[in-house]
DNA sequence: CAGTGGTCTAGACCACCGT
DNA sequence: CGGTGGTCTAGACCACTGC
């Protein structure tokens, strides 16, 4: 019985013990604040895995809130698959394992991924008319202009990636020295494009012999795959790209969450 | 000017003229019910990408509910990526191509991927002592009793991937007739077994010998590899598996959204 | 300026869980 | 049974957009 209340206690105590501190002043939403300092808090092990955090309607007392904005800063951590709420129990921190790259699968991916010290040659950046496959991917005619870039990936000086991505010309200029310092993505965002989907496929298959030269591989290396459109806030393509990856060298990497 | 009164019409009325049934006697939630039919009314094309959806406090009083909770089922669709909000504008459906498979690449996929004639043979289904590798994939002490499984999965008759996985025996019992009959997470669920999230890590290599015959492949071949450890509710790893794919015969496919 | 979504409040009742 | 999250209401003010 003591020991039943030992660990209650040191389970609300967890979330008890935390100082949250809210700025009324601030332009970040209440509910925002309070998400960011759970999930600090989360991280930093203030909050244990298996940690109960207290009924949201004392929580909501204890920090002057209303019930709703308290729920809607736990339902974004739910979201995000830090917390899980038991009808009846109450809402727990979940168990170790589950948080280290929490974010979905990100279309920076590439950038991110490789981020321990990449480089990016520039092999071609030129506009064309979009061949029947590209105008088909970015659901624009045939012919249309279309900019052709080709990039070669590396890191540590070895090549890990072989990418070629088509953009409508109309969208923005592509300047190929800052090409060779950032990403892509970076830039359509610094031009205004806001990504919001993308569809990907990824597959296999063997090195042809130009490619094996250019990746540094043997003739019939295997090679990982992976073609993608991505789409604006509106629903239009804004980019269409293959790229060819080292099995070697890279992996995609990623975390699922279930539906609930 | 008349031109703008009509297009503002047009998408006026698209939602105006859709008829939703709210049944207050449902234990199914009434936001949950509106999210629902609006989907389908976006998939049955009654309501157009570009269409806006009226503003939210009439929406609410016209369908004689709160505006938060109209709110919430909006929310769900945007979440899904059906939906866009924007300030001072109001609330549009996506534009075209983007919502085909808009569930997020889920645990279910190899099942639903092969979809179209599915059929397993279980090649092994046994107990045994957890190898250091898989003991750290778990999260279990070394040498504590998994259970093993390989099957051969194959559509049209002809294979398509060779599955390895282990799970805690203690989890669950797997029968070996009905593993052929349905997949290995329908049995999981069924076991009470609430699946939350997932690591996958995608790659690449070449066939071994073994492995030629196994897949019906030459040696050298280009296959594509998955590693996957899945997590309970409260975190615990339930399930690690390392799966190969013939890579003429299958891809990953998925669909990614962006953080706002 | 008027209209939109973004945020927030202070209540309420219900369904589910453990005891 | 009491406690928990799940849902819902009827307001309110603000920030941003377009005119």
């Amino acid at each position: 019985m003591a020991e039943t209340e030992t660990a209650r206690q040191s389970n609300a105590a967890a979330f008890d013990s935390l100082e949250v501190a809210l700025d009324r002043g601030s332009p970040i939403p209440l509910y925002y604040q309070l998400a960011q300092q759970l999930e600090s808090a989360i991280e930093h092990g203030a909050l244990a895995p298996g940690n109960l955090l207290g009924n949201e309607v004392d929580i909501a007392a204890r920090l002057g809130l209303s019930r709703p904005t308290v729920r809607q800063a736990i339902q974004s951590l739910v979201d995000k698959g830090l917390l899980v709420r038991r009808r009846g129990i109450g809402t727990q921190v979940v168990h170790s394992q589950v948080r280290r790259s929490l974010e979905l699968s990100s279309l920076y991916d590439d950038l991110a991924a490789a981020g321990q010290n990449p480089a990016t040659r520039v092999l071609r950046n030129e506009i064309e008319s979009a061949s029947p496959e590209v105008a088909a991917a970015l659901g624009i005619p045939e012919g249309r202009d279309v900019i052709v870039l080709e990039r070669l990936r590396s890191t540590y000086g070895e090549p890990v990636a072989h990418l070629c991505n088509y953009l409508p010309a109309s969208l923005l200029d592509l300047d190929t020295e800052r090409l060779e310092e950032t990403g892509l993505y970076r830039m359509m965002r610094a031009a205004g494009i806001t990504l919001h989907s993308a569809h990907q496929t990824v597959g296999a298959r063997c090195a042809t012999a130009d490619e094996g030269i250019l990746l540094d591989e043997p003739e019939g290396a295997a090679l990982l795959t992976m073609c993608r459109t991505a789409y604006d806030d509106t629903g239009r393509a804004v980019e269409y790209g293959t790229h060819v990856y080292r099995a070697a060298r890279y992996t995609f990497d990623f975390q699922l969450l279930v539906r609930p």
